[in-house]
DNA sequence: GCCAACGTTGGC
DNA sequence: GCCAACGTTGGC
C-alpha cells in the first residue's frame, strides 16, 4: 500500500510543533476537526506510517516546522460529546460518532522552518492547496513529490 | 483588527 | 432544494 502524505494545520498559541515534540511519547490525538472533508481525509484515507507536514496557521509566521507520523488511524473523537468541551457537538455521542481523530507523533523537526511565504515563491508548489488564496482546509493531501520537496526546504 | 473566502444553518 | 444569513478561518 502506497504511503500517503498530508499537511495538517494547527495554531500555535493552542498547540504547536515544539509543543508536540516536547510531549511524553511525542505523540498526540488530533481531536477537534469539525469539518466534514478534513474529517474524511482522516477518516477514509490516512494510514499508520503516513507522514504529514505540521504547519502552524493563524501567526506571526505561518509556516511548515517539521513532519510528524500518523501512529494511530481514525477513532471517534470523544471531545465531541463532552458538553465541556470547545469542540462539543450535540449531534455526536459514543454511539453514533459524527466526528473522528487519529495520533499524531513527532518524526523530525526541520533545521529551517518553511514559512508560507517561502511556499508562494517555489513555483513547484503552486498547486498545492496551502499557498492557494481562500484554502481553509485543515488536513490536506498533499503529493510525494511536494512533501520530499518541502523536507528539503527544511534541511532535512 | 480587517476582511475575503468558505462552510453550515435554517427558513421557505 | 435554494439561498441568504451567519460563523469561522487565516493571511495580512
Amino acid at each position: 500500500m502506497a504511503k500517503n502524505y498530508w499537511l495538517i494545520k494547527s495554531e500555535p498559541s493552542t498547540f504547536s510543533f515544539d509543543d508536540l515534540k516536547k510531549r511524553t511519547g511525542q505523540t498526540e490525538g488530533w481531536d477537534g476537526v469539525r469539518n466534514y472533508q478534513a474529517r474524511n481525509f482522516m477518516r477514509y484515507h490516512m494510514q499508520v506510517g503516513d507522514l504529514a507536514l505540521f504547519y502552524h496557521s493563524s501567526c506571526a509566521e505561518p509556516g511548515v516546522a517539521g513532519i510528524v507520523e500518523i501512529t494511530k488511524s481514525a477513532y471517534p473523537d470523544p471531545s465531541s460529546w463532552d458538553a465541556k468541551s470547545p469542540y462539543f457537538d450535540s449531534k455526536s455521542s459514543p454511539d453514533n460518532p459524527r466526528w473522528f481523530m487519529v495520533n499524531v507523533t513527532f518524526k523530525s523537526e526541520f533545521k529551517n522552518f518553511v514559512s508560507l511565504k517561502a511556499l508562494k515563491e517555489n513555483d513547484n508548489l503552486k498547486d498545492m492547496k496551502v499557498v492557494q488564496k481562500g484554502q481553509r482546509l485543515s488536513i490536506q493531501p498533499v503529493t510525494r513529490e511536494e512533501f520530499s520537496l518541502v523536507s528539503k526546504m527544511g534541511g532535512l
